[in-house]
DNA sequence: GACCGACGTCCGATATTTCGGACAAACGGT
DNA sequence: ACCGTTTGTCCGAAATATCGGACGTCGGTC
């Protein structure tokens, strides 16, 4: 039990103002089961996701079967686990393909990926946070975390500080939650360093930064444009941060040019 | 017991003059709503959907807006057609990362495709039809299409004739659907035929065909096997039928070697 | 300007899906 | 072998999500 009284949260809180019976759509009840696995990012046991999502058991039971037989979900590992099944990589490539920036943005990212052997990446803004949609893991074998559709505060990043160079300090400040300004390890990042390292960026076409989230991590990244000049989304490499001078100057270059062909009407 | 209990799907799931009472649940019009997209492979009205599967249309138009809110569909074009939204791509990554095998194909395919820059795929079986799982473009620009997750008799391909080579003549018939022998075009593909090529793609370690299902077309497959020997899947490329005899035999060398390194325990 | 079809919303009724709880089987620790 | 826990299934009751149909809009056509 949890008679320790340790902090076991319990379930997602709802609005408070919600009057709920308890009682929901089964579609409701896929989402938020769908969501708890993206979070999680493992095979999980259809008891927990039932807890976790605040769903009755023998209701999950039974959406989690016709789920398997839609192959959305798959059992894992003989036990009683679940995760994502093959038809959310087919829907999720109808998705890749319809968007035309991302469909092009593949095609630069495998090449680049390819190109120099290390991780590249095509992320936008989804809301007030920073989103990676295409990874591209490169030769290097570490960190194959694939953090693909994981929202991350914009100050975190490389890429942020090009997301939002079209803001000016008063914007920012309303479009950046404050807490957004603390690193993972409790630093705090200056609001007037994080807006240096933005205008700099727009002179020099392209952003670096070393050891935000990740103290042995450099990012480069460059900015994709639309035609009035804004940024829509940025292409990056993530390298290690000991890796010589002359060879992130032939990454950013390869940025550029990538970001340049994706930026539309140029 | 409860192992090996899953989806014991009985094979005729709709009756023809079912009509139970034409009431639904929400996730199985769900379900039809994404699967129809998937074979539609385009933005769709809603009133259309709503037709072609069967769902009132208050029902759909109902369902539409709660599955835009979670982001799994998006309006598109300002017009009110939909199609997946960025959710599916993040769950079909999720679960692209979970697959061993799918992981390790990914760098391999993208590897090949960058290599010769010919289109590249990663192909299995799913019941008793041919499916390409991954598909990386190439530099050559035409034929996009990606089929990621498309269903093809296994006759019509290259790759079927590894997927189905443990079997005997009478397992193979058994197993594939005498209309599958039928092409697109109405040529019909003798049996003792496919049954030649594969054993000669076995002792050759390679299959190579041409003009199958589109005239101008040649495909290259190799096998990845389990331990045991047996066909798990396929790695090949799509290249234009008059591709030299020598880049041909380039590329076959290039596919044994990666079909070699994705084959478990080899 | 009147007509027509398509689009999207709204609303009440009821067929049905969700839910709670009971149950049996498997598991695992002592 | 015993017992507590977890897993998966089943069932009846009732809360409610689905459905049909009506309604207001919008655009195009004659």
């Amino acid at each position: 039990m949890k008679s320790g009284g340790v902090a076991e949260k319990p379930v997602a809180e709802k609005q408070p103002e919600e009057k709920s019976t308890g009682r929901a759509r089964g579609i409701d009840r896929v989402i938020a089961l769908m969501e708890h696995l993206h979070d999680r990012r493992a095979p999980t046991r259809i008891a927990d996701i039932a807890r976790d999502t605040g769903t009755p058991r023998s209701t999950m039971y039974e959406l989690v079967n016709t789920l398997v037989e839609a192959r959305w979900l798959e059992l894992r590992d003989g036990d009683g686990t679940v995760y994502f099944g093959p038809a959310m990589h087919y829907y999720g490539s109808d998705y890749l393909d319809s968007v035309d920036l991302i469909r092009k943005a593949r095609v630069e990212v495998a090449h680049i990926a390819e190109l120099v052997g290390e991780t590249a990446q095509f992320c936008t803004l989804e809301g007030d946070k920073y989103l990676v949609v295409l990874n591209e893991p490169g030769r290097r074998m570490f960190r194959i975390s694939s953090e693909i559709g994981i929202k991350v505060p914009i100050p975190w990043t490389a890429s942020g500080r090009l997301l939002v160079d079209h803001m000016d300090a008063a914007e920012i400040r309303r479009f950046i939650p404050a807490e957004d300004f603390i690193l993972p390890d409790g630093r705090h990042i200056a609001e007037d360093e994080f807006l240096e390292d933005m205008h700099r960026a727009r002179t020099q076409g392209y952003v670096r930064t070393t050891a935000l989230v990740d103290r042995f991590t450099t990012c480069l990244a460059a900015p994709v444009r639309d035609p009035a000049g804004r940024c829509i989304a940025t292409i990056c490499f993530v390298v290690p941060a000991d890796t010589t001078e002359e060879a992130q100057q032939v990454m950013i270059d390869t940025l550029k040019a990538s970001a340049e062909r994706l930026s539309p009407g140029r």
